[in-house]
DNA sequence: GTCTATACTTAGATAGAC
DNA sequence: GTCTATCTAAGTATAGAC
């Protein structure tokens, strides 16, 4: 009894990400040890390093499992629909759905900017970028007000939403419920702004 | 000759403030080790360790130093003039003027954050309740759209204003010149945003 | 695949001479 | 105040038995 499985190397190695996912974005990538890691995980540290070829390894395959999450939402965001406000409430919706279902990412994300990126996290830009095409369409083509800067105007709701994350990810006293409320309401209050901000009169 | 001067210690201790808050600011607490800040600053470890008791009293007297620079631009707000819209714009003039000033706050700060501050930064949130309170009352008193919510109009201002010098970070290929345009013309769009969404009609 | 033992490096901090 | 020398702990990673 207790035979080593064959082939049970991948249950391990999806284990060690799943831990490893948590205390990087708890602690960064040098307030992590692979001993501490080990330990979390219930294995020895060579058999960590038997998986991955070093700690950066481990740090890469973190981000690769988040960047593979994101991926589907943005196959959401492929036609730039006829209705700008729709589209933008689709973005907006997009990006708080991705930070519900991974609460961890906007840290993994920050830690990565502040240590200075290796390697980039290559999807994460899009967002920003469909967000950016489809209002310079709208500036252009006169469908809103000529004096909006949509560069500009991107930065500013992108920098509403990721900051409202890193916010709320402070209020730890709150109630699960109280959250979820509070996002709708930071929503409507952006699609607001957004069409008092742009509306032709 | 070369006499050790009295009382050169106060001069040090500058120095190693002065390096350490570059060091920290790029590599945060955890990549930064005594010993490179003791050679970037030209001096051993051990003379680090007589001016300060730990590696951690350095970091506070860095941070110490920082809240000290960030102080006199807070006095300026004590009485939240008549006009809203000059008010709002003197604030984030002065969020703008203290990151301008201070390149690197916004890193050591982010770096904190992440970290779970052992020791808060006592004065840095007095900028978003000055702001939170002025605009309460604008709402309370009719003179602005009822609709507007003062805490989420908060949170907006304060992230586009904090994302806009993340961003603003990573342009190193700008010159500066181009940079302190882009400056001006954020700044005009925001305040631009503030009155179409709060202006009565 | 998984462990123990261990090599090697670097970290923070101290002792003590000058 | 300032240094050299050094202690101890902790880090990453490897060797090799099972």
């Amino acid at each position: 009894m207790n035979i080593p499985r064959r082939r049970n190397g991948e249950a391990k190695k999806r284990k060690i990400i799943r831990t490893a996912e948590k205390l990087f974005a708890k602690k960064g990538f040098n307030g992590v040890s692979i001993r501490e890691l080990a330990e979390a995980c219930g294995m020895s540290g060579p058999l960590i390093l038997h998986h991955f070829k070093n700690k950066e390894g481990i740090y890469d395959a973190v981000k690769l499992a988040l960047v593979e999450k994101y991926i589907p939402l943005l196959d959401n965001l492929e036609n730039d629909e006829a209705d700008l406000y729709g589209f933008i409430e689709k973005i907006i919706r997009t990006i708080f759905t991705f930070h519900r279902e991974n609460p961890i990412a906007l840290r993994l994300m920050d830690w990565d900017r502040l240590n200075g990126l290796r390697k980039p996290w290559l999807k994460s830009e899009d967002c920003k970028l469909a967000l950016f095409r489809r209002l310079k369409r709208a500036v252009e083509s006169g469908e809103i007000r000529r004096d909006v800067s949509p560069e500009y105007f991107t930065i500013m709701l992108i920098g509403m939403i990721h900051f409202w994350w890193e916010y709320r990810g402070r209020l730890v006293t709150e109630a699960a419920g109280a959250l979820f409320a509070g996002d709708e309401e930071y929503i409507r209050q952006i699609l607001l702004l957004v069409k008092e901000r742009t509306a032709r009169t």
